[in-house]
DNA sequence: TTGTACGCGTTATCAA
DNA sequence: TTGATAACGCGTACAA
């Protein structure tokens, strides 16, 4: 910040008081047209810009969100970013982005300059290693707006936008059941992140309408990253043949590519062996050697739904805390045994195998 | 911004003057620690979070930088951003970001807002409209500190920092041409975009070198998109036979793969009819059906560098202006018609074809 | 070690 | 339509 001309600078030259120059300025309507010209006219020459943090401190609102997200490059995050910009760009606010890191004391670290630097709300995705939200209480408390969008924390008087990560999962299990599958694992996130928790329970929930036995053994934690799905992948390989799964429903689309290799290393062929589908629909999904059958998520729905609904907390209120779900999409791919229908996204492809 | 506990509320809760609670609060040595240690505790019950806005009015700085960025979804800057957010942060500023989508107004818009909210300096990529840097110049001329990256504006008063596109436009060109390559077209971005002038003037300074004639119908302009791509491609293929070309250079990766879906369609094979070689290392480049050879941009060292040079010219006077330029990598794949080696790094392969 | 006075640049409020 | 004054919450400079 360097020296600037202010408003007293405008006022003096021109001899008026700053608040004709502060109206005049701002539009007010009680301006005489004259002066008003008068004053856009040397404020221009002096090359003049509004004190946007003075006046901050007068009205006690930033026009600031505050958006706290995991892992920028995750490819969700700068889809989401995109759609919140959009919306908050239009509502006159400005974005400060802060970084977690997938690390719990940053975030920590992150809320509290947002809430020094007094944005006007918030839009959280949590940390992976989150196991505690007291900030986020501590915040919300001293009337702060919150809303949690993708990866939220529920019950705490914020509002909540992600996608129906439970029904998603529950629908891709059934696809893959339907091919005829009866011995199927899941690569599951870390439990304490609530989309890991919802889509295990999604695929839990199709095994029973389908009455698919299954062995915890089926169930092995793979994280959200391509080393922690080969891993795992290994290990599930690495069980009695008996034992082994035929088909595979990840937690995200990386893990499916780790385990992908796995299988390739194993000498096995997906789908004719192991079919796997993914979850998110990485731009890399459909470019895999065997294209990986996936749900796609409107990351860019989700950052416009969850600007929204912070805007309105912000304006208005009375604005009731809720969650909301953004509808995903079944892509079908080749991994999971499917012939790909024309258009690759058909929601009812039923191949026997 | 909700009612918050201030200074004087701790204060007056303890009886004692704002001036010891700030000091207690910021370190200050001059603070007998059992008033510290009561002041904190008071704080911390209070729920006290310090107000940067006021702060930084008085001492004139924000401790916030400026983002400004043509397309969040581009590959390369959720990493380069991802570089920033990691220097900025361990110097204990925050990233105001800011989105031009490709837009003039936009960023112009953007630099506005930016420069009323002080923030201490801003680092830009221009987008690819661009044709006057005029806002630029006023806010330099402020003494806002500007350092630009990737897409740069040069000779007006700012640090830029980007790769040396000149010199791997040159490289990779001349990886092309050893292959025996004598027919070889370059599908350019828009020239008012400095990445895509130096890509081309490095493309040219190749072919002179090894005294390849070249007209200029082999060099059609493409943008920086698949679709462009696509259709410069469709331009190329409908040249008469005899002047089509045997190898093309792509100004981006995603040009280059609609130029390689465009030949694709066309029944022709990649490498075998026509080599194609692109520029960014996309995720997706190793995954196309003919891996495609490229060059690996740094984006994550260009914004760390980025983000250093600007914080050393806000932190100290006397930095020079200066372009910074940050090394790249030639990988080669398979599109080029190179057998690929074991690393697939190898810089100096020479096949014939 | 602690306290007082003032100013940062703006807007709200009330008076003219 | 215009102006004077106070206030926003904090740090600087100086005094006690």
């Amino acid at each position: 910040m360097t020296k600037r001309v202010t408003l007293k600078n405008i006022a003096d030259t021109l001899n008026i008081s700053m608040m004709t120059v502060s109206r005049a300025l701002n539009n007010n309507p009680n301006v005489d047209e004259t002066t008003r010209k008068m004053v856009l006219t040397k404020a221009r020459e002096l090359g003049y810009f509004p004190n946007h943090i003075a006046k901050s401190l007068v009205v006690a609102k930033t026009q600031t969100i505050g958006v706290v997200v995991p892992e920028i490059t995750h490819s969700f995050f700068p889809d989401a970013i995109k759609g919140i910009e959009e919306i908050v760009y239009q509502a006159g606010y400005n974005i400060m982005l802060t970084h977690s890191a997938e690390n719990t004391n940053r975030e920590i670290a992150a809320i509290e300059t947002l809430a020094s630097r007094r944005v006007d709300g918030i839009l959280a995705s949590v940390a992976e290693s989150d196991t505690e939200y007291q900030i986020y209480r501590q915040v919300i408390d001293m009337g702060l707006h919150v809303v949690f969008f993708d990866r939220c924390v529920y019950n705490i008087g914020a509002s909540c936008v992600s996608i129906d990560d439970e029904e998603s999962a529950f629908k891709i299990t059934e696809h893959i059941i339907r091919h005829g599958y009866k011995k199927i694992a899941h690569l599951r996130g870390p439990l304490s992140v609530s989309i890991a928790k919802e889509r295990l329970n999604g695929f839990r929930r199709a095994l029973r309408k389908y009455k698919i036995s299954y062995s915890d053994k089926l169930i092995v934690e793979s994280g959200f990253h391509e080393e922690g799905g080969f891993a795992a992948m290994q290990r599930l390989l690495g069980l009695p043949k008996k034992e082994r799964p035929r088909a595979v429903v990840a937690v995200n689309d990386p893990a499916a590519f780790g385990a992908m290799k796995a299988i390739k290393e194993a000498g096995l062929r997906i789908p004719e062996d192991i079919a796997i589908v993914g979850f998110s629909d990485d731009i890399r999904a459909e470019l895999m050697p065997a294209p990986l059958t996936t749900v796609r998520q409107p990351a860019y729905e989700v950052g416009k739904a969850a600007a929204r609904k912070l805007i309105a907390h912000i304006e208005n209120k009375k604005e009731s805390v809720e969650n909301l779900t953004i509808r995903t999409e079944l892509v079908i791919r080749k991994s999971c045994g499917c012939e790909i229908p024309s258009n690759g996204k058909s929601q009812n492809s039923e191949v026997k195998t």
